[in-house]
DNA sequence: GTAGGGTTAG
């Protein structure tokens, strides 16, 4: 009898901890869990209404895989049990499991609770139809709706209502089903007009009236009520009226000012939304995690790292320790700012040190890698996920892409697709800028393909992929088509193409879409003019240049970097107006850097200005001694000169630092498969047909005029010797595979990691008059069309 | 046990 009265106090007591922790919000979870462990130390069994409890506050703290282990554990679910249940998997999103509870509920033990929860997990899975249904069926089995059920039937109203005769029939239809008209009923009347507001078939103006009357005539409002009628506003882009309401807030509401603040940011105005986290502050109005996330957000997107650090600091000082450890949203916020900002490790530290991580605490560290274009460490960190999502494997693609891992960003688009992820607009995107790193047209075709038959054609990121993809592997008129038809257009596009038509020889055409661009009030940001500089440089379009380059300041107020001011030193120096790119240097308000040595050097090379040249070379290898392109550029230039003493010099200053130079690599794509051939390639199954190919085509060559230029052979050895190094070039081996295995006269299309050899560019101009085909080639700098004994680059490269 | 608003990743 004792043993039995003391379980009985002791139920008690856990019944009323459990209670009491419920209302302390953010915490609870740490509590319950510390309870939770005391019972199973004392081994008390929680029964009843205490493992009820339980698993409700697992599952609103996300543990919804340890409330369903407690569920299972229940012989005999009960009601609450069940509600609780559905609840669960509606947060979880799974409706399926929540429907399976549900039917496997027997009438006779359902209630309205019952209901309630699961109309609202329809409603918060987007499915009103299904619980306006449910809501009727409940009636016909004669269960008497309350004012939960009416504010849940209310938001799945919401979800179907479009215009405002059925925004009205709904409201009539509410007035006359007999509902008590308290707070909260009227909060969810005025949320369904507000959401109708924003929809395009309906009159904003006149719903959000229909919703201010509401407001103005309530007898009571609460919280609620306030952040509504802001967040309203706001969504239908009145600004300043939510303000006013906002204005009209006497008592200490949080909340409302939360969603003044996220307006401000939403729209875009950052230092207003700080300006009101100021006020709120100083007026002592209380504010949570939704205030910290929301300024730290809007920081971390706007580069505003000193504010959102100021923000992280502050939080550290006036909140309690736990209340921030236990806040999810508060650190994922400050992970993905410092992840945004660069501070890799700082993000790290606090995502190491979060007690519960949830995939967007992954997903922000995984950007945050990728964004640095740390991919080994990005690599390792997706394998070691827990779970992904459709956006963590879209990080990864594109990361891969937009760091040159295009094999392996199409072989993970495609483990992704085996996972059961169906691709959305953006993982397309990654695929297609991989292919476009390989040069990969086939495979970018197909995509493409794939891309309109899942109907993401008028997606304006793959959209502006495909443009690239079609301009990096050679076509630009697929590239122009896919601009011309492209619904709408933003600057990346316009971007894209002009630095499409640019790569590919046509300054004119570029600087004609720059035009076009301005008419059509498109303001061309750093890249533009990145873009519009390298393509006037690309044709030789000085001139014009130069008034672009001194229209950035003047008219744009784009202050040029040191990548604009290289460009623009490349575009004097390959015309040879070596003082004019002197003076410009002189203007410059920084120090020349390597960039700008760069530029000088290879245009020095092209002109034989060997005293500028040798001067940058030294510079060079002060700035970075490791960089084996300088060494290759030099030593070109004394060849070209004939001075091959100094040729072996530079050879040996290789040597002595051990610098290796990078190999050259091509390829090409043949029947959607990308052959790779590397100099003097052995490893390629059919090379030993590629050289026999060759040396014909070579006979054929010299008929027409072709003299071998062994000027270009960096190493020592006898003239006979470095003709055939030539012929071991990877270009000329690619192109030849291309040749023998592409149908007839069909265009070769060669890409090639270093810019392309001299000797090669000379070979591949008599070749395509041999073989009466065009051939594509794109090498580091930009694209070479050979037809007919010329190459569209006119030798200007 | 159930509603209505405010947050976090390309």
């Amino acid at each position: 009898m004792k043993n039995t009265l003391d379980i009985r106090t002791v139920a008690n007591r856990y019944a009323a901890q459990l209670q009491l922790c419920c209302s302390h919000r953010s915490s609870s979870y740490c509590i319950a869990r510390t309870i939770h462990a005391h019972m199973i130390a004392s081994g008390f069994k929680p029964r009843g209404h205490i493992l009820n409890r339980l698993m409700d506050i697992y599952c609103k703290s996300s543990n919804i895989a340890y409330a369903l282990h407690l569920f299972n554990k229940i012989p005999e679910p009960d009601i609450v049990a069940r509600t609780t249940l559905i609840a669960a998997y509606s947060t979880a999103g799974n409706l399926k499991l929540a429907q399976e509870v549900f039917g496997g509920t027997p009438l006779s033990t359902r209630d309205t609770v019952f209901y309630n929860a699961m109309i609202t997990a329809y409603s918060h899975n987007n499915d009103g139809h299904a619980a306006i249904e449910l809501f009727r069926e409940m009636r016909r089995d004669d269960f008497r709706p309350d004012n939960y059920t009416c504010t849940s039937v209310l938001g799945a109203l919401a979800l179907i209502v479009e215009d405002e005769k059925h925004c009205q029939q709904m409201h009539c239809a509410v007035l006359k089903s007999g509902t008590v008209f308290v707070t909260s009923v009227l909060n969810a009347l005025i949320s369904t007009y507000v959401k109708c507001a924003s929809s395009p078939l309906a009159s904003s103006s006149l719903l959000m009236g229909a919703a201010k009357k509401l407001f103005d005539e309530m007898p009571k409002k609460d919280e609620l009520t306030w952040t509504t009628m802001i967040t309203g506003y706001v969504r239908n882009n009145d600004l300043d009226a939510a303000r006013e309401i906002l204005d009209g807030v006497t008592e200490n509401i949080g909340v409302a000012w939360n969603a003044m603040i996220s307006g401000y940011v939403h729209h875009g105005f950052i230092h207003e939304a700080l300006e009101m986290f100021r006020r709120m502050h100083l007026k002592g109005i209380q504010h949570d995690g939704f205030t910290y996330t929301s300024i730290i957000s809007a920081c971390a997107n706007a580069g505003l790292f000193k504010h959102g650090k100021q923000m992280h600091a502050f939080i550290l000082r006036t909140e309690e320790k736990h209340e921030l450890e236990f806040s999810l949203s508060v650190n994922n916020a400050l992970v993905s700012l410092y992840g945004k900002c660069g501070k890799v490790d700082e993000a790290r530290e606090i995502f190491n040190k979060m007690p519960i991580r949830d995939l967007i605490s992954w997903n922000a560290i995984l950007s945050a890698y990728v964004n640095l274009g740390c991919i080994v460490e990005a690599k390792s960190f997706f394998k070691e996920m827990p779970e992904r999502n459709l956006l963590t494997w879209t990080v990864m693609i594109s990361g891969l892409a937009q760091n040159g891992f295009g094999e392996e960003g199409l072989k993970l688009f495609n483990q992704m697709r085996i996972e059961g992820f169906e691709p959305c607009d953006y993982a397309f995107a990654g695929a297609i800028t991989s292919s476009a790193m390989l040069g990969a047209l086939e495979h970018g075709r197909q995509l493409h393909a794939q891309l309109v038959k899942l109907g993401h054609d008028s997606s304006l990121s793959a959209g502006n992929a495909l443009i690239t993809m079609y301009a990096r592997c050679g076509i630009v008129e697929a590239a122009n088509c896919v601009f011309l038809t492209m619904p709408c257009l933003d600057s990346v596009s316009w971007n894209a193409m002009i630095a499409a038509l640019g790569q590919h020889g046509h300054g004119l055409q570029a600087i004609e879409l720059f035009e076009q661009m301005l008419k059509e009030d498109i303001v061309p940001d750093r890249i533009t003019f990145l873009t519009i500089l390298s393509a006037c440089s690309h044709a030789g379009l000085v001139k014009e240049g130069h008034r672009y380059f001194n229209s950035m300041r003047g008219c744009y107020n784009i202050t040029p970097g040191e990548d604009h001011y290289a460009r623009l030193i490349d575009l004097l120096v390959r015309a040879g107006k070596f003082s004019e790119a002197k003076d410009v240097i002189q203007s410059m308000p920084f120090e020349p850097g390597a960039p700008i040595w760069e530029a000088l050097l290879s245009g020095c090379r092209i002109h034989g200005n060997m005293d500028l040249g040798i001067q940058s070379a030294e510079r060079l290898f002060e700035l970075m001694p490791q960089h084996d392109g300088t060494y290759v550029l030099l030593s070109n230039m004394y060849a070209t000169a004939g001075r091959q003493n100094d040729v072996a010099k530079v050879r040996k200053l290789m040597r002595d630092r051990g610098i290796k130079k990078e190999p050259g690599c091509s390829w090409i794509e043949v029947e959607s498969k990308v052959h790779v051939f590397l100099v003097d390639d052995t490893v390629h199954p059919e090379v030993q047909a590629v050289y026999n190919y060759l040396e014909q085509l070579v006979l054929e060559m010299r008929k027409l005029g072709y003299v071998p230029d062994t000027k270009f052979v960096l190493h020592d050895m006898e003239e006979a010797q470095k003709e055939s190094v030539l012929y071991t070039h990877s270009e000329k081996l690619a192109v030849v595979f291309g040749l023998m295995k592409l149908p007839l006269g069909a265009t070769i299309r060669v890409f090639k990691n270093l810019r392309i050899c001299g000797d090669c560019h000379n070979a591949f101009k008599f070749m395509s008059k041999v073989v009466g085909r065009e051939i594509v080639v794109r090498d580091g700098k930009r694209f070479h069309h050979f037809r007919n004994g010329e190459c569209s680059c006119g030798n200007y490269w």
